[in-house]
DNA sequence: AAGTTTTTTTGATGCAAATCAGGTTTAACG
DNA sequence: CGTTAAACCTGATTTGCATCAAAAAAACTT
């Protein structure tokens, strides 16, 4: 399924990539750097030895210092609730960055786990700060991404408050398959990193809710399931479930009112 | 209610404030910028007319191009859905950023309307970047404020996903009183800008809930509400329905697992 | 490979909140 | 100022999903 080299295993990642010849560059920070510009930012980033299943980037409370970018793998967000349950508030593919809303706190707001054995390039924040001073494009990028999450939070917002439980999962497959498409995998047959807990825990929704939601899919033939791999059978029928993405959104707009400026 | 000037009627926004004695300041953009650094910043802010109740600041589609500081009075962001609902993502209070979840786009992702009389200050985006380039202090403010506004969605997506109708309304109110005293009213008592309708809509509530909820509230002595006016009377009792703040909840950690790294 | 734990699935039941319906109050406006 | 529309409240009913319970399948252990 994985196309060239992008989930390569790698033992000693300190000597294995550089930003130039990472696969995943164009969807990454190193965007709209010249040859120069990546060298510099890859000076600052630390590969670290892969996380095994289970084990955490950070945690909740630890002083904030890095950001990192997921090279390979997979990682969940999750915050830890006053009742003491976990809520899980995002999840990572490769090329995304980690952390970004510990920026202005002086420890990680969330904890950082991998879902499966996972690989990242760690960026001091102090060091981006300083090479961002000289490279304007970094320094757009960072606010890039930053917004780009803006926005996907305000998806997610409205999925929470006006989908019901088959909008939600057609949603969370949908947008599963467009990243994995963009990363060079198969946009219609891919392994779910999570489990359906952590599906449920995501799209608040109970589990059962979510099992019985994969098997009305499948016996719908949207898709085909077996345990964590997914087929999608039909993308049309599951996209218009999910909701159209937004360029169609756009057309609609509300009707102007007499008191308008 | 209110202290000082903050709510000042200014019909002559041009000549009125300078960001230097601007009372929000301290809360806004300028905070950590010298007197001369904030000046700069101020040559390029535009004050603009006061928009009347139900005008748009801008419109879902239109050209991106700047971010707006609120003044005095509030601003909803809304976005339609693709079923032609609003759906309302944000409101904003004096000192806040609107806007900023539109910087990587052609256009702005979510319309902003005005819910009461309204006074902005308009930063053109291009611009602020520019500035950006010799001010590391205001660099590094647009990111916390971004960062900031990351960490509220994730609340506000614990909030859906997780929260009851009493927990959502009770945290709705802390928040607001929060808010209403670091701008220096009072946290007692405030308006509410918005309709019922405006609230179920942000919390993912049908509106006769939020009005049951607030009857509810009232007849547990927790607030008193009076059309828009709202008393808290016992803000501990509210605050513990709506959870405790963040504080507390870091104490609480997940326990070490034996795959730990 | 047998045993143990965890995850997933399926069914039955209960409940919180949506929806529906009606009445009341408040705001808008000619 | 009176008329109309919008916002708000309250009760009755419905419903989608959570919860409870328990079996089946998968994933680790030894």
């Amino acid at each position: 399924m994985p196309k060239g080299q992008l989930k390569g295993i790698c033992f000693h990642p300190s000597k294995e990539t550089k930003c130039v010849t990472c696969s995943l560059s164009s969807l990454c920070l190193p965007i709209s750097l010249n040859f120069e510009d990546i060298d510099q930012l890859d000076k600052i980033i630390k590969r670290r030895q892969p996380l095994k299943k289970g084990e955490h980037l950070f945690h909740q409370g630890d002083r904030f210092d890095c950001v990192y970018a997921v090279r390979s793998g997979s990682i969940k967000n999750y915050a830890i609730t006053n009742d003491g349950e976990e809520q899980i508030t995002n999840f990572h593919l490769p090329s995304e960055l980690v952390g970004l809303d510990g920026i202005d706190c002086e420890t990680y707001p969330v904890s950082a786990k991998a879902l499966e054995t996972t690989t990242v390039c760690e960026i001091p924040f102090a060091r981006l700060e300083e090479l961002a001073k000289e490279l304007p494009e970094l320094r757009s990028q960072v606010l890039r991404i930053m917004s780009r999450e803006l926005r996907d939070d305000k998806q997610m917002m409205m999925l929470l408050s006006k989908k019901n439980a088959e909008q939600r999962v057609a949603t969370f497959l949908t947008n599963l398959s467009t990243r994995f498409k963009r990363r060079g995998y198969s946009p219609f047959t891919f392994r779910l990193p999570m489990s359906r807990n952590e599906i449920g825990n995501y799209l608040g929704l109970a589990v059962e809710t979510v099992s019985r939601v994969f098997t009305r899919f499948q016996n719908s033939n949207l898709i085909a399931v077996n345990g964590k791999e997914v087929h999608i059978l039909n993308m049309e029928g599951l996209s218009i479930l999910a909701g159209l993405p937004d360029q169609e959104s756009k057309i609609i707009q509300e009707p102007k009112i007499a008191n308008e400026g």
